[in-house]
DNA sequence: TTGTATGCAAAGCGTTTGCAGTGAT
DNA sequence: ATCACTGCAAACGCTTTGCATACAA
């Protein structure tokens, strides 16, 4: 049986109101500011069972650790901005890709993920090249 | 200046006789046939000094660890098997996708990854449902 | 001989789990 | 009054690092 915790709302709304997929850190970050004493623990186990309700769903990039965003949205993909290193939805797909698989290989799905500059990066011209930046205060 | 020990050369042959991309685990069991007492730690060091030389690249599949691949390879992009968890190399591309980013957004590349059953797996119709096997050995 | 590379074990980092105490029902 | 949920700290899996030793040069 489902509790309704402080917590468990504060979690669901910090990603509710963040309108890009979300690092566990990133959420007890925005969720603190509604339970101060909340723990990462309390998050993993809070997003663990979101996800498993089918509330949220799970995003992984290449390389990247997993982030959380909220459900609903079906096949989509996702973009990395490479100064900020924010994630965005992709909300277009190419399309069937199973032509591209080696003769005797069936293709279900695929997953892709677009590289370059966000529109608040590409704005503000800041070619830093170096990389990782926090991954989220920059621009909002 | 960079040594030529047995290690470096067994980590080395391993994956350059494995024709698809190993974990470093997967480096490690089979450049141990070599060298049996090589450790972990050596593994890691050399895949990252022969990865910052260029002659290996890292790859990196959404919600997996790094596995490595003798580098050369231009751009292209990987199949993962949901069955044997293997992955291999797919050297078509669709081309640019630019076009699928939000407005404002700037795409200078994209990693795609296609999943579905391998050429071995396909075969012997084991549509087993459940996850994970080994990762390696059940074929080839 | 010299100093990089190795193997081991300890440390790091993100994530999960055990446990006693807290609080929603 | 229950019993799921929480916070803390310990445990985990993968990766990196410190250190004394081994071995290419």
């Amino acid at each position: 049986m489902e509790r309704n915790t402080r917590q468990r709302s504060a979690i669901r709304d910090a990603i509710a109101r963040a309108e890009r997929p979300l690092l566990p850190q990133e959420v007890l970050d925005a969720a603190q500011a509604d339970v101060p004493g909340l723990g990462i623990a309390t998050v993993y186990r809070n997003i663990r069972s979101l996800t498993d309700e089918g509330e949220l769903s799970e995003v992984n990039l290449p390389g990247e650790n997993p982030r959380f965003e909220l459900a609903g949205h079906q096949h989509h993909h996702h973009f990395q901005c490479r100064q900020c290193q924010r994630v965005f939805d992709v909300h277009a797909c190419p399309g069937d890709l199973s032509r591209l698989a080696p003769q005797g290989f069936t293709v279900d799905n695929h997953d892709l993920t677009l590289y370059g500059s966000c529109k608040d990066c590409a704005a503000s011209q800041v070619k830093s090249s170096g990389r990782r930046s926090a991954g989220g205060q920059s621009l909002a």
